[in-house]
Parts: C-alpha cells; structure tokens; sequence
DNA sequence: GTCTATAATGAGATAGAC
DNA sequence: GTCTATCTCATTATAGAC
C-alpha cells in the first residue's frame, strides 16, 4: 500500500471509479485492466488478489484523515476546536469522496454481515484507532467528560455526519425546517452534541 | 391510507416486501397483483398509482412512531424520559421494519435527488413534525435547551439511531471497542447527546 | 420432453520470460 | 514492472441418449 507506484495509482483511481459505479462482484479484473491501461497479471503484481485491490480502494479514502487526526492530537488547540475541526473536515471529506462514502453505504446495507466485519478490522479499525486516541486527550485534558467511553463518542461524532451525508437530499426539502446548508447543520449538531440538549446549569438537577 | 380495507392490507404488504427486496422499477404491479392474489385492477381500486402505492407502502412504516408520538406528547413525563423513550423506541422500530428502512436508506443513496424531495414532504414531513412538537414542549417547559432551533435536535435524535442500525454490522467488530449490544448502545449514545461531551459544569467557561 | 454428460465461456490467479 | 501464456474453477450452454 504505501510502495505503490505510478501504475498502482492508476489501477486504484480506475478501480475506485468501477467498483463505485458496479459494486464488488460487478467488476472484473479484466475490465479494470482495460481502463487502466495494463495488463490482468500487472494487477496482481501490485495488489495480492480482487479483494486486497478492493479493500485498498476503501483505505485510500481514509488517508486524508488520518493525517488529520494526528496533526489535530499533535497541535495544542482547545479540545472543542479540535473536535470541531475534525467534525467539519470529516464531512468535507465525505463528499469530496462521495463516490466510496456511498459505496461503503451500499456495502453496509447489502452486506451479509461478513463484509462488515472485514470493513471493520481491515478499513475502519485503524481510523477509529486514531479519532478514539484524539479523544482520550481531550478527556485527560479534563475538557471532555470522562464518564462516558470514547468509543461512543466517536461513534457519535462521525455518526452525525454520515447520517446528514446520507439523509441530506430529503432533509433540505422538510417543509418549515431550518435547514440551510450541510457544513451549517452539520456544525450545528456538533454544538448540540459537544453541550447537549440539557440547559446549561441543569445537570445536578438530572444526574 | 385510513380506509384501507382487508384486501389493500394484504397488497399492502405483498408490495412492501417485494420492493424491499427490488426496487421500486424491480417490481411491477402484475407482480403485486399476483403476490397478493388480486387483480391488477383491484390494486388501482385501492391505490392511485404505483407511486401511490409505493408511497402508501413507506408512509405504513411511520404509522407506529407517529402514534407514539402523540402518545409522548399528551403523558406528563419529564423531557428527558420522554426522548430517552423516543429514542429506544425508534431504534426498535427501524428494526422492526428493517425491510422498510434498508429501502428507504438505499432510496436515499441511489436517488438522483428528486426522489429526495418525494420522501420529505409526503413520507417524512408528518413525521418529522411530531417530533418537533415533542420537542418545542420540552422546550417550553425549560428541560431542554433554547438556543438550539428543535430542528437539528430531532435530526440529532434520528440521527444517531439510524447510523447505529447501518453501521452496526460493522461497528460490532471494530477491535477492543466497547459496544456491546445495538439497544444499549444506542441509550448511551443518547445520553451522550442529552447531556453533551463537555463536562458538566464547565459550560460558562467555553460559552 | 427430460436428463445427463460434455463443451465452451469467463472469472480469479500464477509462472516465467523480458 | 510489465508482459504473454497458462491454470483452475465455477457457471452456463448444448448435445445426444433415453
């Protein structure tokens, strides 16, 4: 993944383009082939089989934030800033991808349940890795609660966003809703999730 | 979608699996027909257009959470049980109508936009309305914060659970993650979202 | 007509020359 | 790194017997 080469990009701009338009089983190599210009055998020098040139299509589209990530845990910004910013750079990054965002959707939806795992352990896991590192920071900060797992609200955090990727063509048609533009709404419901629905001061009331 | 008698039923269930599984160009209204073992004609008797029916067939989905809803709003609950009862409910019901929801999701991904416009005002818009009072009482009863348009609250609240049910098969293999069952994830989510992620207390100091 | 044996196709994957 | 040629395997026709 990392030594990929010239003709490695190409094969994984061709198949990211085909995989998203057909599926998995919808492609063969040989038409990936055709489109990037090499030979069936080339392919498989640079990825082991279909499914590792698969998987490595999906992890492409991981890379950009994980970088973020790290410059986010490395720099000494507020902990609501930077989760802030990774929330609104995360749903940037979902539509400037929006081609494999929709696609791992699709996966999610008509998987049987044996994809997910493999989503799980060989695309998410090392991403998840890194937003849950960010998060224990900000928590032994102080600035971030400590009674609940990172784990969740990591969940949460990137949960809000792929739901307002996803649901936004129906959204910003709601008759009477205040729904402006995404990267708004999207910084709204981070707000509310960073403070919560309870008013300020309540807190005791209810604990 | 009241009047419907024994007979719109049965096609009304009859078309609810059938486009699960299709699509809604998957299946045609001789298939209907035949499935639920009435004439063609007679679907047209109950319903308008295949568009109708299919509509008729999303909106059904919804039946069971409006009326909960009403239910929520006239009780005399504090806010928060009332959403944390919403919110463990509508989790259980996108399961429970799993078929319905994997369609409307994949409607979502798929659609070219103007599907997306459909779905909002004739399915979701009613809805989505009912939730909002919900919300707007809470609100006035001082429970639930002001500063926050009750809009992107339910988006909030939907939100959360229907990436839990997507995402799931995915999540639950996610390595040394804390998530245990979809249910109890989803109360801590919402917890999460009620209370916030800052620490109670700290508020005025980031306000 | 139906069934079964046999080709023919097209998929993923490999070997070895250049 | 790239190619041609080949292998294995599953699916899909298609024979030709019954």
């Amino acid at each position: 993944m990392m030594g990929v080469a010239v003709r490695g990009r190409e094969i994984l701009a061709v198949a990211e383009q085909l995989f998203a338009d057909r599926g998995f089983d919808g492609v063969s190599m040989q038409q990936i082939a055709e489109g990037a210009e090499v030979s069936k055998a080339n392919i498989y020098h640079h990825f082991q089989s279909k499914e590792a040139l698969y998987l490595a299509v999906l992890k492409h589209a991981f890379e950009d934030m994980k970088v973020l990530l790290n410059d986010l845990q490395q720099g000494d910004e507020l902990s609501v800033d930077q989760l802030a910013r990774f929330s609104a750079e995360h749903l940037r990054d979902l539509h400037a991808k929006s081609t494999v965002t929709r696609l791992i959707l699709r996966e999610l939806l008509d998987g049987d349940g044996s994809r997910g795992r493999l989503l799980a352990e060989q695309v998410f896991a090392e991403y998840f890795e890194l937003l849950r590192n960010l998060l224990v920071q900000c928590q032994s900060r102080g600035e971030v609660r400590q009674d609940v797992d990172v784990d969740h609200m990591a969940a949460a955090l990137v949960g809000l966003n792929v739901f307002l990727f996803q649901a936004w063509p129906a959204m910003k048609h709601l008759p009477d809703a205040a729904f402006d533009d995404q990267q708004t709404s999207g910084a709204k419901m981070f707000a509310l999730l960073y403070r919560g629905l309870l008013p300020a001061g309540e807190e005791a009331a209810h604990a």
